[in-house]
DNA sequence: CTCAATCCCTACTGATTCAGTATGGTTTCT
DNA sequence: AGAAACCATACTGAATCAGTAGGGATTGAG
């Protein structure tokens, strides 16, 4: 019942770069040390968040990464499932019941899908947008500006 | 995101139980053949289950477990924190959302939060009567009798 | 045109966890 | 006495995790 450090590290660079939309391409290593995430690893989880089309890359120089969709229209499941594959908890899940062997009906089987539906139901209400706002309400009244927000 | 096969074994046993419940104890090796679990597997799990109050025991020839409740009052998140431990999503969940090493607040940690909480409403809102009742269902309609109950 | 910054990709590795086995005990019924 | 059952701990092979390594390919800047 627990999700690896991909899901974890991978929306706080998620939301780092919805905090940044729309203001030009973001570098890993700039994410990497604003989260402290290891830098290599990082890298890693964009590999596959590209490949998912949730972000886009401008290689080069000077480059880095953008959400390649509005933060509004990207939720946290899409962003768990491209790192992780497809949500289940449980071996026997999922949509057939029967993997227990036997072929026989099993109960505990409609358990596992209703708690893997609610995960679902609660990552896919929540999009990157609001997370984004709550993380920016939280640094605003903790008075810790970030290298981006406090300019002057 | 994925429960372990001690829950999934442990539900299943503890479903067995349910369905035998009032009939004396049940041996430890009859649920393992029934339901497909390895049979020194399946004693380390009930070791648990009694340590978490959920089972008792019967020591000796003709000895086994059975409920020490009615399976009304055990729901599958009893099941699953007896065998697991602390149900949550990350490392990052729980109460205290700042495990991040930088001790800020963390949007990210209020969705894994919202997640661990809609899993634990799942499972704790769903009682081993209830599963016994469907699984009984299934097997009738499936025309499967059990040993237990195809007597004739 | 070179060079540094950056993304891209694959393979590797130490540590941990999982799933199951092994071994030997203790208790109780027959 | 002996078998049936629970009790407890230690061990092990395989898989997964978290991260590292090492090299490529692409592009802006000087």
């Amino acid at each position: 019942m627990r999700l690896t450090a991909k899901s974890e590290y991978g929306l706080l660079a998620m939301i780092d770069l919805a905090c940044r939309e729309g203001a030009g391409p973001v570098s890993a290593r700039a994410i990497s040390e604003r989260q402290a995430i290891p830098a290599k690893f990082l890298e890693q989880l964009f590999v596959a968040l590209r490949q998912a089309g949730l972000v886009s890359a401008v290689r080069g120089a000077r480059g880095g990464f953008a959400l390649d969709r509005p933060a509004e229209t990207i939720t946290v499941l899409d962003v768990v499932e491209a790192l992780e594959g497809p949500l289940r908890t449980t071996v026997c899940d999922g949509e057939r019941a029967a993997a227990c062997g036997k072929g026989k009906a099993c109960a505990a089987a409609g358990v596992w899908e209703r708690a893997t539906s609610a995960v679902r139901t609660v990552f896919g209400a929540t999009t990157l947008a609001e997370l984004a706002d709550t993380q920016q309400e939280f640094e605003v009244s903790a008075d810790v500006p970030t290298e981006a927000a406090g300019g002057s």
